[in-house]
RNA sequence: GGGCGAUUAGCUCAGUUGGUUAGAGCGCCACGUUUACACCGUGGAUGUCGGGGGUUCGAGUCCCUCAUCGCCCACCA
């Protein structure tokens, strides 16, 4: 139709970049993105999971944020007054550490060169250029946020609601300080959280060392021996550890052992009663000096700490394990957590043995100064001089190392403030298992559960610059007079500045602890201000109270974004209107992290819950089934997919693959920029700033590229055929629009009687009204892969492949374009709409194509479309379209055409030659398929001859038998009798093996008996049927072969 | 060590409450430019549904077990 008026204006292929850059703009010109209270409408929020200003987005989040968009915009159409909050989060340690990084490659300076206020200058501006970024990739993936709403989560607002949340738990005895292991940095100098470490295993060894018992009385042991991976802490021992009673454990051991084997698989038994031999042997050889080392511990006996020549007592503790080991154990309070605790039950010292930088303090005694590697060496070195090192045993040791600096973690203890949980977890499981918060798929809830039925406590400090930083002070306390000044001091500034201040006393656990450098434990009173009054400011830091240094954890701020954005602590109209939102959506990883977080601090901040639903998707792997991740090396960013798919591809594509229980899988290859062809992306390239094309060996520069002599080379973009299926499906929903616009000439509107309509039209619009009902479902209960599916579908296997071919002869005949067009448009009228969630781009350039060529539409009452398919109302499904009879017609139509097709394609029978054929069927099936005989003319080029019972096979013919239809195609003068005795042969066997297979099933007297009646009566006429078949083609098969 | 999930065509995945001969897209083979679309159309080939056991008249689907992979949590003198 190259002569159409339109078709210049139409490629024949969809060009996503112009309806990107044109409809954006329209869209947010028109403030349909924005959102304020309207107590006349209701709301429909949700809070974007804000993403961390680190790097750019990946597809990750391009998946997170099209169903977010998907959802938004399914329900702004739904007549919904839908708000989608946007924003971004500093993401504490993450942020800082990649502006370290950079300051050290391009600078050569670490964060103490710059200073704590250039730093966290210097992250701002990286902020800035991040935040542009990601925001940048969200507006070009078409989300429909809010963007005048747009929050960060250490802009003012977030701060005040941070600093008044911690402000009130601090009053509520809800945060303490106590004493937490840290995983140290010694290279960053920073702690890092527990799941910024990895750990790797390395060889390592086990030292077994001897400590001297302090003037040993007869028949006691004059040593005892200990066993550790690393010695060199012993520096910072201040007890030996022996159970209080072993013979018990033992016992305790071995009926655990014993109820195990009792449960245990035959190969797993050779293994635990070693396990069991072991215990009794310890028992035999062991036990008697456990119980001795026992007594001693109870009588106060000391021992020798060698090298360090300090005295330490033996204790008797649970901890220690008589089935281990020597059945003693070293307690180094300081650098392990549960040494702390045992610690903390004997009254023992603390001794912190490590500086920042991780070299040895001054508790180390002659080992100061020494790294912990040389300070291990000498350590061993120097007990083997003194002969107290019994053993070493070769051990694999699972390092942990910071996933920042790539350095070994050293632990130890530090201060640390908590939020006590016990109340807020409670809180926040109470509101899923009584339902407030749903959770889907529902199976999520348990590991929302299970980590909140822990209730430990929340350390929400970190020792970094980038953060909001604790709004605690804090002085140090001589003595009893001096605490008795301080507390009416602070009650002097509670009354002056009423509910601004609140204090709390931390004393020492026990006055014996060892105080002094770099130990732990002394008394302090701290005050929590809960905004910076300059002259309270003033006044305490005039008392030498000290701000403390640490920032808070990043996950702080993120718990409350659900209400802090809406304005809390103030009473907002948006906090009102919109709290509770209406669905979270996010990624697995952060349910304990976040979601359980934002639950608790929204119960005890607003009252409520934050959201009413989570919906969980799926994460994307790589093609080695690998999350992404910046680390790794192998995020894609969405901006390469966008560039190559369009963004509606993208967005359709990440929908398409989002099913309950499976993670998106995505290979993805370099697309070479010279020559165009593809290069897989390995594990070797993938993080490499440049990439040699394997093909035509020209280079070019990958996402990592930052020098200037790796930018300057042409971007070699990611992509991934996983997005070819959508993409073409944009292709072919664009082509069915260009027909439909290409033959809209003349379109006039006007009502549509059911008597106009043709059979197809009453197939299509049947199959539309249960579309629609499914992808309405689908959407609501976050099924979007089965939404996106049944759309794909229905647009390309029903609407184009069947309607669009059958409609073509209407359109030619004027008696019936009226409504043949009517229907054509209606119909992509609805198709969009359906469509706009997913494809907002794609379906608006048609929508508004289809406004001019079509004004006016609709089939009862025809009415001008909203002026954006955005504000389009949501199609309802209109049941009463919907018609069994017409549908069953159809699933025989297209049966039948198939059939035809098949038999053409085999007997090698040109599209342009007419055949004639006949059907033989029950009178029933016949009405349904006579009146389509026109179909199979201009669809197969067939002629039908005969229908029903008594349809006969001509002469010569070709057979396929479909489902309660014999077709037979003449073939006078066409026959290609190798291809078809080859096909029929094939069809008998097929046949007989599938009668066996039933008759076997019936001939089974239990399935008669047993199975429903109406089961067994399937088989039976099922296995009629194919015997009919079968003999149908034998004949057939004796006709030819004469 | 505990928990969750996965394992179906060469690849990536669907498969409702167990019930005819297990599906899709890509890829592959053959044919085709039929006036929306080759990012297309028509047809075709391709599966011991991870292994083993069990329940059942009947198992891809339910139970047990083993294996492999992934994720979460805990621990590691």
């Amino acid at each position: 139709m190259s002569t159409h008026p339109l078709s210049a204006d139409l490629p024949t292929q969809y060009h996503h970049a112009e309806p990107q850059r044109r409809w954006y703009p329209f869209w947010e010109e028109r403030g349909y993105f924005h959102s304020e209270p309207d107590p006349s409408r209701r709301p429909y929020t949700i809070v974007i999971p804000p993403p961390n200003v680190t790097g750019a987005l990946h597809l990750g989040h391009a998946l997170n944020n099209s169903l977010q968009d998907i959802l938004i915009r399914f329900k702004r159409m739904q007549g919904y007054n839908a708000l989608w909050m946007p924003g971004t989060d500093h993401a504490g340690i993450a942020t800082q550490a990649v502006v370290e990084k950079r300051l050290l490659q391009e600078e050569k300076k670490s964060r103490h060169d710059l200073g704590r206020e250039k730093l966290v200058e210097r992250i701002w501006e990286w902020k800035t250029e991040y935040e542009q970024r990601i925001l940048g990739q969200l507006k070009r993936m078409g989300c429909s946020c809010d963007w005048q709403r747009t929050r960060f989560t250490l802009d003012p607002v977030c701060a005040r609601a941070v600093r008044q949340t911690f402000f009130s738990l601090f009053k509520e005895k809800l945060i303490y300080r106590g004493k937490r292991l840290v995983n140290w940095d010694t290279f960053l100098q920073t702690a890092v959280s527990d799941d910024e470490v990895y750990h790797e295993p390395i060889a390592g060894h086990f030292w077994h060392m001897k400590y001297p018992v302090i003037d040993p009385l007869p028949r006691e042991p004059d040593h005892v021996t200990i066993a550790t991976t690393r010695p060199e802490t012993m520096l910072g021992d201040t007890a030996v550890a022996v159970h209080p009673d072993p013979a018990a454990a033992l016992d305790k051991a071995e009926a655990d052992l014993k109820q195990k084997l009792a449960e245990a698989a035959e190969k797993d038994r050779p293994d635990i009663e070693r396990q069991l031999a072991a215990i009794a042997e310890r028992r035999e050889a062991m036990l008697p000096t456990l119980l001795r080392l026992r007594d001693m511990a109870r009588a106060g006996r000391k021992l020798r700490l060698p090298l360090l020549n300090r005295e330490i007592p033996l204790v008797a503790d649970e901890w220690a394990k008589p089935e281990l080991g020597s059945g003693c154990v070293k307690i180094t309070p300081a650098h392990d957590p549960n040494d702390y605790d045992v610690g903390k039950r004997q009254k023992l010292p603390m001794i912190n043995i490590l500086n920042p930088d991780g070299t040895l303090n001054a508790s180390a005694g002659p080992y100061q100064g020494l790294t912990i590697a040389k300070a291990r060496e000498r350590v061993v070195a120097d007990m083997e001089g003194q002969g107290l090192l019994a053993e070493v045993e070769d051990r694999e040791i699972d390092l942990a190392h910071s996933d920042r600096s790539k350095t070994p973690i050293e632990p130890y203890l530090a201060d640390q403030w908590f939020v006590k949980m016990e109340d807020l977890a409670q809180s926040a499981m109470d509101a899923v298992t009584d339902g407030r918060v749903k959770i889907f798929p529902p199976r999520y809830a348990q590991s929302y559960l299970d980590w909140l039925g822990e209730k430990r406590d929340w350390p929400v400090g970190r020792q970094l610059w980038w953060g909001h930083q604790i709004p605690v002070w804090t002085a140090n306390i001589g003595d009893k007079n001096a605490c008795e000044r301080y507390e009416q001091l602070v009650r002097q500034w509670q009354e002056k500045w009423p509910d601004v201040i609140a204090y709390s006393l931390e004393l020492d656990d026990d006055d014996t602890l060892a105080a002094g450098e770099g130990n732990l434990g002394h008394a302090r009173i701290h005050v929590c201000l809960l905004r910076d009054e300059p002259l309270l400011v003033q006044e305490i830091t005039s008392h030498q109270f000290e701000r403390d240094d640490d920032v808070l954890d990043t996950w702080f701020s993120s718990a409350l974004w659900p209400h802090s954005t809406l304005g809390w602590p103030e009473r907002t109209p948006e906090l009102a209107y919109y709290y509770p939102t209406s669905t979270l959506v996010t990624s697995r990883d952060i349910i304990t992290l976040w979601v359980a977080r934002m639950v608790l601090t929204g119960l005890h901040n607003v009252g409520d819950v934050p959201f009413r639903e989570v919906f969980i998707h799926p994460k994307i792997l790589d093609g080695y089934g690998e999350t992404m991740s910046k680390s790794k090396g192998n995020g894609v960013d969405p901006v390469d997919v966008m560039d190559k798919f369009g963004a509606d591809a993208m967005r359709f594509a990440l929908a398409f693959l989002t099913t309950e229980t499976q993670d998106v899988r995505m290979p993805v290859e370099y697309e070479c920029p010279h020559c165009g062809k593809l290069i897989e992306q390995t594990k070797k390239n993938r993080v490499l700033p440049r990439v040699k094309c394997s093909h035509c060996g020209g280079e070019f520069s990958t996402q990592w590229a930052s020098r200037p002599e790796d930018t300057a080379l042409p971007r070699g973009p990611v992509v991934s055929e996983r997005f070819e299926l959508a993409r073409n499906f944009c292709n072919k929903l664009w082509n069915a629009a260009r027909f439909t616009l290409l033959n809209l000439e003349g379109y006039s509107a006007g009502p549509v009687a059911d008597a106009d309509l043709a059979v197809e039209d009453r197939w299509l619009l049947s199959r539309l009204a249960t579309v629609t009902a499914q992808a309405t479902e689908a959407l609501e209960s976050y099924r979007f892969s089965d939404a996106m599916r049944a759309l794909y579908e229905f647009a390309w296997d029903e609407f184009c492949s069947f309607y669009v071919e059958m409609v073509k002869n209407r359109l030619q005949d004027p008696a019936q374009r009226t409504t043949a067009q009517r229907v054509l448009a209606h119909t992509l009228d609805t198709l969009v709409r359906l469509l706009h969630p997913a494809m907002p781009f794609l379906t608006e350039e048609i929508w508004q194509r289809l406004a001019s060529a079509a004004p006016r539409r609709g089939l009862e009452s025809p009415a001008a479309p909203a002026e954006s398919v955005m504000i389009a109302r949501w199609p309802q499904a209109d049941l009463r379209r919907q018609d069994p009879q017409i549908e069953a017609r159809f699933a025989y139509f297209q049966e039948v055409l198939r059939g035809l097709r098949e038999i053409r394609s085999r007997q090698n029978i040109a599209p342009k030659t007419p055949i004639r054929f006949s059907a033989r069927s029950s009178a029933q099936t016949a009405e349904l398929l006579e009146p389509m005989a026109r179909y199979f003319e201009s669809m197969a080029g067939a002629q039908a001859v005969a229908w029903g019972p008594a349809a006969s096979p001509p002469e010569t013919h070709a057979h396929v038998s479909l489902k309660d239809v014999e077709l037979y195609v003449d073939l006078e003068g066409l026959i290609d009798i190798k291809a078809e005795v080859a096909r029929l042969e094939k069809e008998r066997d097929r046949l007989r093996q599938a009668i066996a297979s039933k008759e076997k099933k019936l001939s089974n007297a239990d399935f008669v008996k047993r199975a429903p009646a109406e089961v067994v009566e399937k088989e039976r006429s099922s296995l009629a049927d194919l015997q009919a078949q079968a003999a149908t083609v034998e004949t057939t098969l004796a006709k030819i072969a004469k």
